[in-house]
DNA sequence: TTAAATAATTGACTTATGTCATGTTGTAGG
DNA sequence: CCTACAACATGACATAAGTCAATTATTTAA
């Protein structure tokens, strides 16, 4: 199975249509009919692919359109006056970016790439004028803020977990279940997060979390090399996760 | 200024109309025509009272419509196996219920009224029928979805700070934002999360968020008596929360 | 109103996690 | 291929936060 950081690009990434797209049937799940869809398409433009460290978009920059993730990883983040950076989200293949921005048409946060990503980009413009034409649009807007308000309920659940193991954990099973939903292979992941971009995200210290992937390494709970990890025991992880194994089975300290 | 939980109720529950609401505005902000809104308010219901500690709606339960928050206040959490709650969030008057539940149909946490709470709901039916009429529906409910997107890209901030008081303080300031938005006080707030709620929902423990609240209270960053906090000093609160003061002027232990 | 139950607080002590220091591995650029 | 730099890992130690236990408010129910 492909791994999520291994879409294939079917097209020069430039020229791609989405009919042809792999993943547009996430991007617009359901119900929208073909002539729809053309006009959709014909609005939709590609930007050119984003580096690894470069921005998409800043913290008060005017919102330009929602972008869908062909291929890659975007990570959003704010910054405390130092320059701190703390990392609120990432985003996978298929998934959309920006959506929060709809309603003041600033953005709040700085998005940037993970690694080389190709992005499908909707203006805001066509959006609207497309959204006042055709319901269908509206609505399937609406499933897909409907669904992110739904994941991010989720995010807010793993956050106030209370202790870092299992923060880890639900991390990890977070990341394999949206690469599952797209199509990927739920046990071999590629979360392109450094150690220093997890820990943030997470509220704790490098060194916790790197302590964790190797006790998690060591009990067979999953294996990684680098960045690439693969799950081999999904059982473990849940129970990891949840308040159960936090109490009676904690990890021993090294 | 009125606090957030003494909301006038101008009529009873039961029958009173959108139109004299003094929240209405707040609900469905802007751009509304009055025929529009008269259709919205021709649809809305006033489900009975919720008794503190009443259930609206429990996780798996199929969505009936979406609730404003007339007067009271919710808490959503979720639960293990052991019955043990994590609360994920909670709502306070002027604010929309349930709308992540949208795509699926299914609710995924429990909501549960923290005090007396008057609510009305939009049947889900006729939210659908009037959405397929009227695109203006569709698009302030595209804008109350960003907004609470928008909202909770800040809530998984705040989780993910590193330490406990900067997380307190960040709770305190989230919740009198949101009081201040919808024309309550700023500085005198009333949360009627339980210092458990408040711990489960910050990844604490209960003794923890005391010990802060009591810090707070001695560095007179803010006033209490149960759970009506009074907050007397918005910079520090700040400093609090943000990473500065969590390195140079720690709150000594006691 | 009083009694009982629940919630909040506080102290003493333990432990998980953070911090600092140092070494290792991996990776980008020449 | 080597060098330089960043990311990752690990140990020793410090400390913030958790746990357990006891006390004091506050509600709720009788």
């Amino acid at each position: 199975m492909p791994l999520a950081c291994q879409a294939k690009i079917t097209d020069t990434p430039t020229q791609i249509s989405c009919l042809q797209c792999s993943i547009n049937t996430i991007c617009f799940p359901a119900g929208l009919d073909l002539d729809l869809r053309t006009e959709l398409y014909n609005v939709l433009n590609h930007p050119p692919a984003l580096e690894r460290g470069e921005v998409l978009f800043r913290t008060g920059a005017t919102m330009k359109g929602i972008y869908a993730i062909r291929s890659g990883a975007i990570k959003t983040y704010i910054t405390d006056e130092n320059g701190h950076e703390q990392v609120t989200g990432y985003y996978l293949p298929g998934e959309l970016l920006g959506l929060g921005a709809l309603h003041s048409g600033k953005h709040f946060q700085i998005a940037e790439a993970l690694e080389s990503t190709y992005l499908c980009q909707i203006p805001v413009e066509d959006l609207n004028r497309l959204s006042k034409d055709h319901p269908q649009i509206q609505e399937q807007l609406i499933n897909l803020l409907s669904k992110q308000l739904h994941d991010h309920h989720k995010m807010v659940w793993h956050l106030g977990l209370k202790n870092a193991t299992s923060r880890v954990a639900a991390l990890l099973l977070n990341c394999s279940e949206r690469c599952h939903d797209r199509g990927f292979s739920a046990s071999e992941i590629k979360l392109n997060l450094s150690r220093q971009d997890i820990s943030s995200h997470l509220g704790l210290a490098v060194e916790t979390v790197c302590r964790i992937f190797g006790q998690l390494k060591r009990d067979k709970v999953i294996d990684f090399k680098g960045r690439q990890i693969d799950i081999l025991n999904f059982d473990a992880l849940n129970e990891y996760m949840g308040t159960k194994m936090v109490q009676k089975g904690k990890i021993p300290r090294i």
